[in-house]
DNA sequence: AAAATATGTTCCGCTATGCGGTACATCCAC
DNA sequence: GTGGATGTACCGCATAGCGGAACATATTTT
């Protein structure tokens, strides 16, 4: 039966077609443990896992179990909390390191990020979310404490609409349907902003998020349609309302932004060249 | 057995009592499919990962749909291989942005790395292997294509050894026990290197590994006992043998790296600060 | 040209797995 | 003390998910 047509788009948690007979959901359940940690949630304890990914008290206390024997969770007895542990550092950074376009970035984008006295950060998409893939700040520039692997939400971000933005029509159709579905409340005010940003970015080359995701914050953001693994990426400029006014962000950041990620999509020319070691058979031991 | 030629750093911890109604092994094998991807293998496809991991044919296909439905992984429809997706990404980044020991270290490892003309790394154990936290070299030197995130074995490096030294006695035993057993017969070779390792330390404050793991490459570590939620951490200097003959590493090298780790052990008196936010259930949407 | 290999996906029966309710054990605060 | 948290352990039961085999599909060999 040729029925798997489907384009694979990454579908976020949440929405499980439920009878999926190829999903293995003990595995998604651990890995929501492990998305739990973030810059913003260095340790965690069970409780708090328990809350925050909706899984009963006992299966947590599983699935922490589980990952700190492996590795990816450290337990500290005094306080009974878990962090991350040495196992999770390889997973992220593997495919961080070789990843080309953030080493050809990231000095243009420390520049921006000073001139402007704010951040710029170099994102992809991960489900609902904008990943931050790189990360530069003005070392005076106040703002939200964010860092390379935190996520922010697709559809009222600066960088999230522009991505939206570059994406074909067919492909975006499926994505704003989640985003309905994900809070049908705000889709009305939501839609506006997205669609408004998809004429902007055709218009002038970038779009904004004037408060529509933490109120005083400011952002523009710029798509980078290359080929990347990572499929479509952006690039934003961020900072406190105060810092980043309306007429500055058009008149002089905007321009920039959309300067650096011409520039940037100049210098990849010559990427690809992929390497494929074999890989031996393990012994079945156990 | 036949010559090593391509290196396979995933040898997994494979001995799990089994019989433990609390570890959840879909989760195990999820995490294994996830594990072999490092810098050595940038892509994989499913017959690969199938013989890495052990794991049969349909396992693995469920679990590579599961992963990319998720988003850690992602496939290349054209040559039906996988990669780590954005969502791998912000798992091991996390923890490491916010570990302060590679802030203060990493300058002075970039300068004995240029004098020395090799490279320098800080390290973690994982299971049986030790994993690369920081790691800096000089331009111009040539090595093993390492990078951070990428593992090495315990028992048969210097870093390792290193590592297993300031280990206390009741500690270790348990750790050696585990490397018997993982390879007996490579273990009267493994032991003596080890115990040569402790005298080593105790005595000179270093030790090495001159080809016992790669014969064409020698290395010295030293070990970093400071309070880390990683525990013991420790440094290796490690080059082409050519580059590193024993003479200069006793004279010259040796006392450089010990100051070194000195130098940042002592950076690291005013750390800590733990920093809990509250976390909010999520509406358990489904 | 098949035919032979190697690859990945799907199907399906069976059992071990892993889920969650409950009970138990601590630890706090008051 | 009691009441409210917290985390672990137990255990019955449904089903998740495993693996062998059948089925596709691509790549190479003869």
């Amino acid at each position: 039966m040729g029925r798997n047509r489907t384009i694979e788009l990454l579908r976020d948690v949440d929405d499980l077609p439920a009878d999926d007979r190829q999903f293995v959901a003990a595995l998604e359940r651990g890995l929501r443990v492990l998305r739990m940690f973030s810059s913003a949630h260095e340790t965690l304890s069970n409780g708090e896992l328990s809350r925050g990914t909706a899984l009963s008290k006992a299966t947590i206390s599983r699935l922490t179990y589980t990952l700190s024997r492996l590795g990816y969770l450290t337990h500290d007895p005094a306080s009974g909390r878990y962090r991350l542990g040495p196992g999770a550092l390889a997973l992220g950074y593997a495919s961080l390191s070789k990843f080309d376009v953030r080493q050809v970035a990231r000095p243009l984008m420390q520049n921006l990020a000073d001139y402007a006295g704010a951040s710029v950060a170099l994102c992809a998409r991960d489900g609902l979310n904008m990943i931050y893939l790189e990360f530069r700040r003005s070392p005076n520039a106040l703002g939200l404490g964010l860092d390379i692997g935190d996520r922010i939400p697709l559809a009222t971000t600066s960088v999230g609409r522009a991505y939206l933005a570059a994406m074909s029509d067919e492909e975006r159709k499926p994505l704003l349907d989640e985003i309905r579905r994900n809070d049908p409340s705000a889709w009305p005010k939501v839609r506006r902003g997205i669609e408004q940003a998809i004429r902007d970015v055709a218009e002038r080359g970038y779009c904004t998020s004037l408060g529509d995701w933490v109120p005083e914050i400011h952002s523009l953001g710029v798509p980078l349609d290359v080929n990347s693994p990572y499929g479509i990426l952006s690039f934003n400029i961020g900072g406190l309302a105060s810092t980043l006014p309306p007429r500055l962000i058009e008149t002089d950041l905007a321009p920039r932004l959309i300067g650096l990620t011409r520039r940037v999509a100049e210098m990849l020319g010559a990427s690809a060249a992929a390497e494929r070691l074999p890989v031996k058979p393990v012994k079945s031991g156990r």
